[in-house]
Formats: C-alpha cells, structure tokens, sequence
DNA sequence: CCCTGATTCGC
DNA sequence: GCGAATCAGG
C-alpha cells in the first residue's frame, strides 16, 4: 500500500481525533500500526495529548545477528470498512479517551478478584463478563483471564455455564 | 498478558 | 520515504 493523498489525509483526521495508531492502520487498512506511527513521524505530527512520554530515548543496537524467530501474528486483514470519504465508519470505533475516567475498582460487588483493565480493551482472553448497569456509570467489564478461549474467567464461566438442572431449580 | 507511542535503521 | 523490529512505558 502506498500513502496517497486521501490515505494520509484519512490518518491525520483520525490521529488528530485521538485515535491510537492500531486503530488507525485497522481503518486504512492494508497498513500495521507500525506504518501508521512511522508516517506520523515522517509527517512530524506527532505530538498529540501525550500516551507515552518521550523523555529522549536513544537506545538501539538491534542488527548483529537478531536471534529472536518470527513469531509475530499479525492482525492484519480485519474487518476492513469500505466506506473511505464517510465520516460514519468513524462511529463504530469511537475511542473516547474521555469517558474512561468514570472507571472505577470492579471489586465494588460480587466479584471476587479483579484485574486492572485499563481501558474497555476487550480480547479474546479478557473475561466479557458485563457487570453493573449498562446504562450507568458503574458499568464495566470484568477484564480478568478468561480460560483459554473461553469469553469469561473461571469465576464467571461456573455462572455462565450453570448445570441445566441445577438453573432449573432456580425457576 | 494485553496495549500504547517512539526510535532506529535496512531497504 | 517506508515500515519491521525494537524499546520503553502503562
């Protein structure tokens, strides 16, 4: 994929909306985040907010024989969205980087441990459990290891998976 | 573990 | 100019 003028101008939209680069490269498509910072960079538009300080790094020796086999899935080919000059596709990744501060401790109920859970970054380990009411402030995800490949953690999977006779009961 | 952006450097 | 690999941090 080359930047044309229409992609570069897609990622300064999204960059300057605060969108983070993965999102970014998932959007343009075609492209890993990687390139979408890289561009960034080169197009010296980099400060945004500020994720990651940048207190002058100046590390870097890598070459000389690298050692490390290649065990990168990349996440490449997702869901593109067709729409390119919409401004609709914008609506369904909606990153607010606001709305997070009304995250609060998940230990406030039933739920034995809790993890951190930074954002409402849900992945194919996180636990799904919803926890609270979706249309409260207290709403959240429970966020913690969900089994391998399973949607919930061990906790919330015994609820999920409850015995056919014994959610009889409770009828 | 997941993620974030920053930097370097071979291409 | 490009972006993978790497680094540094949350």
């Amino acid at each position: 994929m080359n930047w044309t003028d229409e992609r570069v101008e897609t990622l300064r939209k999204l960059w300057a909306e605060g969108l983070s680069a993965s999102q970014i490269a998932a959007q343009l498509g075609g492209v890993s985040r990687n390139a979408v910072i890289g561009k960034v960079h080169r197009l010296k538009l980099s400060s945004r907010g500020r994720a990651t300080a940048a207190p002058a790094r100046q590390k870097k020796a890598q070459g000389a024989g690298g050692g490390k086999s290649v065990t990168r899935s990349a996440t490449v080919t997702r869901t593109v969205t067709t729409s390119i000059g919409a401004t609709a596709l914008q609506q369904q990744f909606d990153a607010e980087p606001v709305a997070r501060q009304y995250l609060r401790p998940v230990e406030n109920v039933v739920v034995p441990i809790s993890r951190r859970l930074q954002l409402v970054q849900l992945n194919e380990r996180t636990c799904k459990w919803p926890n609270g009411d979706p249309l409260s402030e207290d709403f959240h995800f429970c966020g913690n290891d969900s089994a391998e490949s399973g949607p919930y953690c061990t906790y919330h999977a015994k609820i999920a998976f409850q015995p056919a006779s014994e959610r009889r009961r409770s009828r």
